[in-house]
DNA sequence: CTCCAAAACTTACCTTTAGTAAGTACGTAC
DNA sequence: GTACGTACTTACTAAAGGTAAGTTTTGGAG
């Protein structure tokens, strides 16, 4: 049962221009508004939830919530729970998720730094438009 | 009137965690459902628009142009227009665009290559929830 | 000569997702 | 005993995404 055909078949690369392949699911829980902000995040070590909802602006409770149950569910964070009250939940990267954060974060420092260069070009954009 | 304040402060770096930091709708572009993958395919060269819907499976008309004209209006690409009939439109990456498209292209080989790895920790998990 | 196909969109409509705000449980501090 | 803090969930509304059909013009099929 260790090399069953479903097995084999999911050890198969994945094909982002293939419609049905589920690799679309998961670029899109990495990349998604408040994904990619908890994986940069996380980083730092491990957090619980409220730290996070602190440091990144403007996620409400339930964004981020749903946002941290598809990380965990692909493997890319552990939860643990401190049965305390007020309950206290951290959240760490896996290995795995620390690995993908580092091509995020690559991704996301290069558009902060870019950013004065894309707006310029927005502007000059929005100008020709009115013509 | 080359070094405007407004100039100055667009200059400045991005950030992300900042809740009106426009270096997010960037952000949101370039990672896409759609955007991601057009980015990727015009890494092979000019294209025109029914070329790209073809090679992307289950793009609609009206998301990839909307797309295209995000993208085009953050000046990672340009898009030309022959005014042939049936008309022809190319699209190619700009410099900055295919500056971004090699990091989101590194994002994305990362994903289809652990989309196995990805598979079988979203199976286990969905199994410990049931107990 | 008429009808259809093709390209790159746009528009109207419907569905799904995101966002807002309020609710919950429980113990501790005031 | 009233308010507070934590980590959520739920109900509702707003926004975004998806589907399907319309548009324009002309070369080619029949």
């Amino acid at each position: 049962m260790s090399d069953s055909i479903v097995n084999r078949i999911q050890r198969r690369r994945g094909d982002l221009f293939a419609e049905a392949c589920p690799s679309r699911s998961v670029l899109e829980h990495v990349t998604s508004r408040w994904g990619s902000l908890v994986l940069i995040l996380l980083r730092d070590g491990t957090k619980r939830f409220s730290e996070i909802r602190r440091e990144i602006g403007g996620v409400s409770e339930k964004m981020l919530a749903q946002t941290l149950q598809a990380l965990e569910g692909d493997g890319f964070l552990t939860r643990k729970v401190y049965p305390t009250v007020p309950p206290r939940v951290e959240y760490t990267l896996t290995p795995l998720g620390h690995d993908v954060s580092e091509h995020v974060l690559v991704l996301a420092l290069w558009v902060e730094k870019n950013l004065g260069e894309v707006m310029k070009r927005r502007e000059s954009h929005a100008a020709s438009r009115k013509n």
